[in-house]
DNA sequence: GTCCTCACG
DNA sequence: ACGTACGTGAGGACC
């Protein structure tokens, strides 16, 4: 059996998964897609391979002969992209952590490294497989070594094999005849000049018909087509020294060794921590944790004695601190609002050394579980429990101060990641790895113990980032706000709503009938691939954008051709009506449960910026904007004896932005004004209050909201339909009028390039990593996240400290009205009918006096019977 | 699972 | 030259 080498080109793979990997970064903004595409690619080739020893190369930068001979080679190179390069030197330590070889000479380039060690190992009898992106190396097959090339397509990665033979296959030339072929015809990437007139096809078939340049030169009056003799002759010194540049050197003096390279166990507790640094999730399941399981599980114990539970839980009410875990019975949902809690288990930690699990049965009940937990919640000073909002029906929280949510200090700490869970704390806070195939037993038990460990380090690291203000005062407490609003619900007719989605059944029917008619086809309207190809290829309609895949067929484009071709406007309206039945006729139908009432959920930790999502559904995107849409309003009521009453704040961002800014031309506005849009208009167009058009009116307010977005010239032209040039004249005017603004957004932008993130008034943070990209695109959209974060955020940060406060005004009057909907800058309140007037003194009070800003706040507010009436 | 489109602030 | 406005969620098509 030969023995097998694996040798790796280092340089060039990190280079292929730099660009065929999406962008990554880890917690601490370090860039690690190429890092982690080389890791992918590497246990992809050792899974295969299954070799003895392996070795990675490496370039230095530094001269080489080559760049004696030849001070142009590779002269034409772009310098390395700062997002790779930095991942160059973290590569080389994970490999050292995983006990990998790696090796770099001054004075070498990898090929020859490459070359030289494949060469020799070759000798020694074994096999060879040099991974590499570049087809350089193809010269150096032969029938022991293997070249492999790995391709990404669509995410996974393939990997083209060449033998010697596979090389003549596909390129008609032999290894060594391939390095003749690349001097004649050069190569622009590494700048080897070749001979002027040759490209591929012309050098291949010269090498294939004299073998090397030297016998082709020989008889270069022979060669075909002309052009190619008289350049060969004439240019016959570069052809030779173009050979030299390609030639991998494989007797290069390398240091070499062999047992070195031995490929042992690469899963030691060095690369495990680099790779829980670098948030390589899917990557940690190769560790074999069971080897080197976690000491705390020593402790961990089941108990089943009721007399024992008992005991347990009497120990745990002393305890200061008490972290829950609750799992439920595999395939069974917990009922939210039930009774019937079902079967599971919870686990309680309230000492290193003291965790336990206990198992629902038919006399330890779940309901007796959370009756237990509920006193506890009472007893202890902190209970701590992971997405604690989804259990506040099962377990009644007295003591809402005394509650601590680890996802909640996880999420104001990174809110960029996609979900936070007690697995993700546990390693990131505790160093903690829980083997996915641990026994719910163990896992229950770790989710406790997470919970009760990670408090006082995820407290110190908000004390640190300066968010534990923002935590105690604002998260904490809107947990328990949220939960109310989703316990509340929202009343829907369900008949109303049926009709409502009948009518635009028929309509839509109607419709389709028309559209087909005019296609002379039918169609299926609703994919954007056979529209297109009916408007744009069978109807020749003129079209502008494209998508990725095809025509685009997005509103905006069809805005366009409507006035002048009926079948467009009849789509835009098929759409609307389509978009209008299947996502919320029927889409909200499929929500309303048996109290007559669709009971949302209020998410805490998806957005970026602070801002509160809504899902299943989203309620935070019924229609408003056209009348067909608005009246599905009708169909959100209050209960019998009660009325709507809807506040929404009168343009937070912008008064955020008066106040962040100090811009006294803003203030004063704000201060005098009625209607800012106007005013703005006034003084960017230097024109009379009174004497501003409405399509000057409309232009400043767009330049009102590009300002908070973060304002391009081009996203403002494509807003306004005007040109670039005009909408950065818009833009300069504006700046003008207000320098403060201009001065706030700047400082806002390289603040975060300082320190790697935008802040609010509140201290929230919003990571950018986007400001450190090289690619002109992703930089930018740092850039102008970093302008819209901050806004965006405060303006969150003070609706949420709104929503507190009037759901705390509510409950402390023991009042009937509740707080039901959030819309971003609106409060909906289903007000009991003789606390009208209080419910609205106390929205206005909360909303306008959440902070005290440089501007006031304003509040708009209305009364109805339904939510159409009272926006 | 990803793309496109479109609903909201 | 690059090809965007900021932040979301859902449905349908298509792979």
């Amino acid at each position: 059996m030969r023995e097998k080498i694996v040798l790796i080109d280092g340089h060039s793979i990190l280079n292929r998964a730099f660009y065929g990997v999406p962008d990554l970064t880890n917690a601490e903004g370090l860039h690690t897609n190429a890092i982690y595409g080389f890791l992918n690619i590497l246990f992809k080739i050792l899974d295969e391979e299954q070799p003895e020893y392996l070795t990675v190369t490496f370039d230095v930068h530094a001269p080489t002969f080559r760049h004696e001979m030849y001070p142009e080679y590779k002269g034409t190179r772009k310098p390395m992209a700062e997002e790779l390069r930095q991942q160059v030197p973290v590569i080389k330590e994970v490999l050292q952590a995983m006990n990998i070889a790696t090796i770099e000479k001054a004075g070498l380039e990898a090929d020859d490294l490459l070359g030289t060690i494949s060469h020799s190992c070759e000798e020694k009898g074994m096999d060879v497989a040099i991974i590499s992106g570049d087809r350089d190396t193809l010269q150096l097959a032969t029938e022991h070594v293997k070249i492999r090339i790995p391709k990404t397509k669509q995410g996974r990665t393939e990997i083209e094999d060449y033998f010697a033979s596979d090389v003549k296959e596909k390129y008609g030339v032999t290894p060594t005849e391939f390095i003749d072929v690349k001097a004649l015809m050069g190569d622009t990437a590494d700048n080897i000049p070749g001979v002027p007139g040759i490209g591929e096809k012309t050098a291949t078939k010269i090498i294939v018909e004299y073998g090397n340049i030297e016998n082709a030169h020989e008889h270069v009056s022979e060669l075909k087509p002309p052009r190619a003799s008289k350049n060969l002759d004439e240019f016959w010194d570069q052809a030779v020294l173009s050979k030299t540049l390609a030639t991998i050197d494989i007797h290069a003096d390398v240091p070499f060794d062999l047992e070195a390279a031995r490929h042992g166990n690469m899963y030691t507790k060095e690369a495990h921590d680099y790779f829980q640094r670098l948030q390589f999730k899917n990557l940690l399941g190769r560790f074999d944790v069971e080897a080197d399981s976690n000491d705390v599980e020593e402790y961990f114990k089941e108990i089943t004695e009721k007399a024992e539970i008992e005991q347990v839980f009497a120990e745990a009410m002393k305890a200061k601190l008490v972290g829950v875990g609750i799992s439920e019975d595999a395939g069974n949902v917990l009922p939210l609002f039930a009774h019937e809690s079902g079967y599971g288990r919870i686990s309680l930690a309230y000492d290193r050394e003291k965790i336990y699990t206990i198992p629902a049965d038919m006399e330890v009940t779940m309901d007796y579980l959370f009756g237990k937990l509920t006193e506890l919640a009472k007893k202890v000073d902190t209970f701590v429990l992971c997405n604690l909002k989804k259990y506040l029906s099962l377990i009644s929280v007295e003591k809402e101060e005394h509650c601590f949510d680890p996802i909640l200090a996880a999420y104001l700490l990174n809110p960029l990641k996609n979900d936070y869970d007690f697995e993700d704390i546990a390693r990131e806070q505790l160093n903690l790895i829980i083997d996915e195939k641990a026994d719910e037993k163990t896992k229950s038990c770790y989710e406790a113990y997470t919970a009760f460990a990670s408090v006082e380090i995820l407290k110190k690291k908000l004390d640190e980032t300066k968010m534990k203000k923002l935590f105690d005062e604002i998260e904490m407490p809107l947990l328990f706000t949220l939960y109310d609003m989703e316990h509340a619900g929202v009343k829907i007719e369900a008949d109303a709503l049926k009709t409502y989605g009948e009518q635009l059944g028929s309509k839509i029917v109607e419709l389709e009938k028309n559209i087909y008619d005019k296609a002379g086809e039918v169609f299926n309207i609703n994919s954007p691939k056979q529209l297109g190809v009916i408007l744009f290829e069978k109807m020749g309609l003129p079209n502008g954008k494209k998508t990725k895949t095809g025509y685009s067929t997005a509103a905006d484009v069809l805005d366009k051709l409507a006035p002048d071709y009926p079948i467009v406007s009849e789509i835009l309206e098929y759409r609307q009506l389509t978009k209008l039945k299947s996502t919320y006729a029927d889409g909200l139908a499929g929500f309303i449960q048996t109290d007559g009432r669709i009971h949302g959920t209020f998410n805490q930790t998806i957005t970026a910026t602070g801002r509160i999502s809504s899902t299943e559904p989203n309620l935070q995107n019924i229609p408003i904007r056209t009348e067909l849409g608005r009246l599905l309003r009708k169909v959100f009521v209050p209960e019998e004896g009660y009325v709507f009453v809807d506040a929404d704040y009168s343009q937070i961002e912008l008064r955020i932005l008066a106040h962040c800014s100090g811009d006294e031309q803003l203030i004063q506005a704000y201060r005098e004004a009625r209607d800012i849009h106007r005013i703005t208009a006034s003084q960017v167009f230097h024109i009379p209050f009174d004497e501003v058009t409405d399509l000057q009116r409309r232009n400043a307010k767009a330049v009102n909201f590009g300002i908070v977005y973060g304002i391009s010239s081009f996203g403002l032209s494509q807003d306004l339909s005007i040109t670039r040039k005009e909408a950065a004249q818009y833009i300069e005017n504006y700046f003008q009028t207000y320098p403060g603004i201009k001065t706030f957004l700047d400082e806002s932008v390289e603040n975060a390039k300082e320190h790697g993130y935008a802040v609010t008034l509140y201290g929230r943070r919003r990571p950018v990593p986007e400001l450190k990209s090289s690619n002109f695109m992703q930089r930018s959209f740092g850039e102008r996240v970093a302008m819209n974060a901050p806004i965006q955020g405060t303006a969150a940060d003070i609706m949420k400290i709104a929503m507190i406060g009037v759901n705390r005004e509510l409950k402390k009057r023991n009042m009937k009205s509740r707080l039901i909907l959030q819309v971003h800058d609106e409060l909906l309140i289903e007000a009991y009918q003789d606390e009208v007037e209080e419910v609205q003194t106390i929205l206005k009070d909360q909303m306008e006096h959440a902070a005290e800003l440089k501007v006031p706040l304003i509040v708009d507010m209305h009364n109805g019977n339904n939510w159409y009436e009272a926006k």
